[in-house]
DNA sequence: CCAAAAGTGTTCCTATTACACCCATGA
DNA sequence: TCATGGGTGTAATAGGAACACTTTTGG
């Protein structure tokens, strides 16, 4: 018995394809449930934060957590995020990315629940404008723990607690890492920023999501270098310092 | 409305969830079946190869695909795959990692499947022992498409045919993807390696998963650099050549 | 003028590349 | 001895880190 090639037999093939599907019941046999989680990460002056609902309801009631719902039967993950988003906080088409599959026996009292945890990249601008934070909605702020790149992470919510319902905590974790590590090859920070930034803003949103200080002319020009970004022309002023130069993210490298 | 505290009436809270879950059936709703498929990558020459099986039933019965199957219940993801890599090809204790989750809804003739993608990595000298490789079990080639280290890839059985079940090519080159992204910062190359090893042999998978040479110098110095390999102080004897100092994996950096 | 923030010049150092060369063995 | 694969030296280069310095604004 060989594999099938392109075109043998394909007709009786078919046939038996055809007739298995029709006779063939998925719903037969018990099986976990599916969500998504999304961590929404911003950057608000120094630190980085992640967007927390209050759980309105059992399990976790009261808890802080991270936005997620059921995945339903007829929409992909990314699709469901999207809904899972508009409904928890009002946010919509902003930038989001698949982080891990969480599936452990035990992470859910309701029963047997996988979660497919994403994140998303939100400029805080967009946040405070969109989501109503004294509605069930904060930003929680996320410590690293360590001194230079490592975990662990302290998540603390705005009364100072650090739990998280379920195994939020650990997707949260796992989003700070993944961001670290992608942030010099993928456009990571330029969705933290608003369309027109300085260097130093765009400085400071790198050393919130690494928990570290960089030198500010390697920085700038290793951006610079890079060709994401290209100047305005024009300046912000009004500071009582000097006027910085505008930037927007785009350029030669930047896949547009 | 504040999130709950730690303490804060907690007897309280710890009936309302109790009730609630009680009264809770997660089965109530249709939702999507969960399945963990795994890329079982090993390099045989100068080729990076893919563990294929053949599908024995429908869908797609007769085509090459990765082994996979549905999760239990009462399973986790990593010991769905432990389970279906036993079964499906006698393998087992290796190197297991999650790659990602493919949800699209129409990846699946059988309705709506959602699959957990994995890789595994395992010498080719492992596969060899245990497998059948006769019995409805191949290693497909693969080819990267880039003269660099882009995609896209051809994946070859062995009768010279390209396309495998579902959506398995996208996992593959995913997992390729994967392990290139990773081949320097975590220890991808030596689950591919016998314990005993010579530079040259690690280099032969190196080039095998970047798809492209390397210099001798460089990458022997870097290896030795990282501090990954220690020396055995023995040689492979045999050839008609100079014998190579064997190596293996382990020492300041390797975390164990 | 001074404080504060923006922006630049220069030096040092390390990792990576490229390429040429030497060494040990079996046939 | 020669072919084959194992192993090394060295120079050029690129990129990042560190640090001191100058410039431009508002008060």
């Amino acid at each position: 018995m060989r594999p099938r090639r392109a075109g043998e037999r394909a007709d009786a093939r078919d046939d038996e394809e055809a007739a298995f599907l029709a006779a063939y019941d998925i719903s037969a046999w018990p099986r976990p449930a599916l969500t998504v989680d999304v961590a929404i990460l911003t950057v608000v002056g120094d630190s980085l934060r992640v967007l927390l609902v209050e759980r309105s309801r059992p399990p976790g009631k009261g808890l802080w957590a991270l936005p997620g719902g059921f995945v339903g039967i007829e929409e992909s993950l990314s699709e469901a995020v999207a809904r899972v988003l508009a409904r928890e906080t009002g946010l919509h088409d902003m930038y989001t990315a698949q982080l891990a599959t969480f599936g452990e026996v035990g992470r859910d009292p309701r029963g047997r629940v996988v979660t497919v945890a994403h994140y998303a990249l939100v400029p805080a601008e967009r946040i405070v404008e969109v989501v109503d934070l004294r509605g069930g909605c904060t930003l929680g702020r996320i410590i690293p723990g360590g001194r230079d790149a490592g975990p662990p992470f302290v998540i603390e919510g705005p009364t100072g607690e650090t739990g998280l319902a379920f195994d939020h905590a650990a997707i949260v974790a796992a989003a700070v890492e993944r961001i670290r590590g992608r942030l010099w090859y993928a456009p990571v920070a330029f969705q933290l920023v608003p369309d027109e930034f300085t260097l130093l803003d765009l400085q400071r949103v790198y050393e919130a999501i690494l928990g570290r200080a960089l030198d500010k002319n390697a920085f700038r020009r290793r951006i610079q270098a890079s060709g994401l970004v290209v100047p305005l022309g024009r300046r912000r002023e009004g500071l009582r310092a000097r006027p910085a130069e505008l930037f927007r993210f785009g350029g030669d490298q930047a896949g547009v």
